[in-house]
DNA sequence: AAAAATTACGCAAACGCTTGTGTTAAGCAT
DNA sequence: ATGCTTAACACAAGCGTTTGCGTAATTTTT
């Protein structure tokens, strides 16, 4: 036979007192005296007593839960960037809703329906990355849902966020590559969509600038992270009259796609071109033929961060309802990762 | 200003009729005339009413949740099965707790506590590859909560699991190599303690017995998957005094790791040692040497399968609780993949 | 036409917990 | 001794649903 789990019922009638009683003893009321308080404890041990989640969160009319919308999860980012939101939700006992856009905007609206319905306390979310209204999230303030974006946010005012600073990044990565030498960069960059291709896009304008090189717009080249389209942008890139010799990606995917391909044209003309992206994915140790260096986004640390903002809003809202809250935008400085076994094709 | 959602209170208010009515005519229970039905949907329509999850599930003592305990995340293979688990939940208005053991024992034990406190109506656990004991899952059968194994299953009877069969899937695996001209293969399988270091033995024994070639222990090593270890391991097998020419490895990360050692090493004599390994891991593809086969383990099919399972065996408590029902262990025959790009060092 | 069956609903308890509001008895100052 | 505060607890409502049971009104049966 399995044996039901304890209630606060059970303890006050073993004691002889009021449900009201066990409550306030175990939750430390000062208004139960301290032989009292001992003796709850001590029956509530004896009975093995672990309050029903289902019932407090019901009571207080919370959830207790988080959803989470991400594109992809077998996408090593966003796995890490999960487990760190899982194990940080897990400290705070709360319950983690994943659920998948796979890159679909429908998907990712409906998505957001059903965590509404869900009633989860507060939603963190990495765009799909096409994705270009922004009105399913603008219905959650409606219920007072607070929402963090991590890595692919939006690009818009009074959001939370938490995100790597792309620009910076990519003023290293290109500086890095200058230094090397290299004066005709090329850039695969990710759809106009994202605001990170952005980001990418500036900050390699303003390298260029740095370094008093004029700016070449047809050197980049968006691509909407497809192995085809991927091939597509290289082409492109090569094809370009002036002799690309290094090529920045919009991450790892794609950099180890376009390393493959290049090599398989076996153009001997371009023995030197070497390449730099972003996400340095652990997959990289087992590779032969990797980027120079990578942009490293810290999956973990977004994911952790962002989780941290939302109790933070959370915690809030506890305080001062209703009150409209100051606005978190963590930037998370990326950081360019030379790879000792840098691509030499 | 924020809406509260509606309740069946508003609704049964607004057409002056009962609250249980309105519950009733919600769920088509026949005892409410098809006018009042009507009616009912109509306001409930218009009050945008969603029914209380928390609420729900409070009163039916369940949590509609079920937990997830693997051993790691970033794991292609666990991120692709809990994608599927995450899926196949979704569909049934299941929410997914999930949690990582980090191939740590004692954190699982702690897990399956917190699981068991969070009342989940039913587990899906891979275990943690040193997990030699198993009390804490039985202590669940005490609190009826049914546990679905998959892919890391314990050697135990009377249990639910989904998993590989890896005596076939090494059967083909040597066998393919067997083909192939190789008479020396050794094999660097897992630990001990996991079962599917055993079906890999037997089928390792199995695929030699049917060529009718004798079996010599001293080519199958045991390696605890860290590349510190598989090193060793790779070491021990090259020392080995018959000339090893093909191996076969617990699973990718371990073959790439082999591979990359064994092309460090340079050994020119070993330049037709030949890799067979298991899982097929997408990253394959962005390869160079990689090892000639891999054995498909399905990650997406048994997350799915595990988690129909588990539904079937909640569903079958809600039938008829207590009944012991019978043990569900599917098998899902691997497949041995040949890479067209294998390895050759 | 009276009895029985059926239809269509309302009432109220229950799920386990939290919390505002009594209520009682003891402790204090006056 | 009287009034007042405070300590220590009990009472009961309420969170939103589900569901067994009761009960009118209506229909069917004999």
């Amino acid at each position: 036979m399995f044996t039901k789990p304890a209630t606060l019922k059970e303890i006050a009638i073993r004691l002889n007192i009021s449900i009201s009683t066990v409550s306030r003893a175990l939750h430390d009321h000062p208004s139960i005296g301290l032989t009292m308080r001992q003796k709850v404890r001590k029956v509530a041990n004896e009975l093995n007593y672990e309050p029903n989640q289902s019932a407090v969160f019901f009571q207080k009319g919370k959830t207790h839960t988080i959803g989470v919308i991400l594109p992809e999860l077998s996408e090593a980012f966003f796995s890490t960037a999960t487990s760190a939101i899982e194990e940080t939700a897990y400290k705070k006992n709360y319950t983690v809703l994943l659920a998948q856009s796979h890159d679909d905007e429908q998907k990712e609206i409906e998505l957001v329906d059903k965590m509404k319905k869900h009633r989860v306390d507060g939603l963190l979310v990495s765009l799909a990355k096409d994705t270009c209204t922004f009105e399913h999230f603008e219905r959650l303030k409606d219920y007072d849902i607070p929402v963090v974006f991590f890595d692919r946010i939006p690009p818009m005012p009074n959001i939370h966020s938490v995100a790597c600073n792309m620009e910076t990044g990519t003023i290293e990565a290109v500086s890095f590559l200058l230094k090397k030498g290299h004066r005709t960069i090329g850039m695969i960059n990710g759809p106009k969509t994202l605001f990170a291709s952005n980001e990418r896009k500036e900050g390699y304008i303003e390298a260029m600038q740095k370094h008093r090189l004029k700016f070449d717009p047809s050197l980049i080249v968006n691509c909407d992270l497809t192995e085809g389209d991927t091939e597509r942008c290289l082409t492109e890139l090569l094809a370009n009259k002036r002799k690309v010799t290094a090529i920045v990606t919009f991450n790892d995917y794609v950099a180890l796609f376009a390393i493959k391909k290049t090599r398989s044209l076996q153009i001997s003309g371009n023995n030197s071109l070497e390449f730099v992206s972003f996400a340095n994915l652990p997959l990289i140790n087992y590779m032969d033929h990797v980027p120079v260096a990578s942009v490293e986004q810290f999956p973990y640390e977004q994911g952790q961060k962002a989780t941290d903002i939302l109790f933070e809003l959370l915690a809030q809202k506890e305080r001062s309802p209703g009150k409209p809250a100051a606005f978190y935008n963590f930037i998370i400085e990326s950081k360019l990762v030379e790879n000792t076994r840098g691509n030499t094709l």
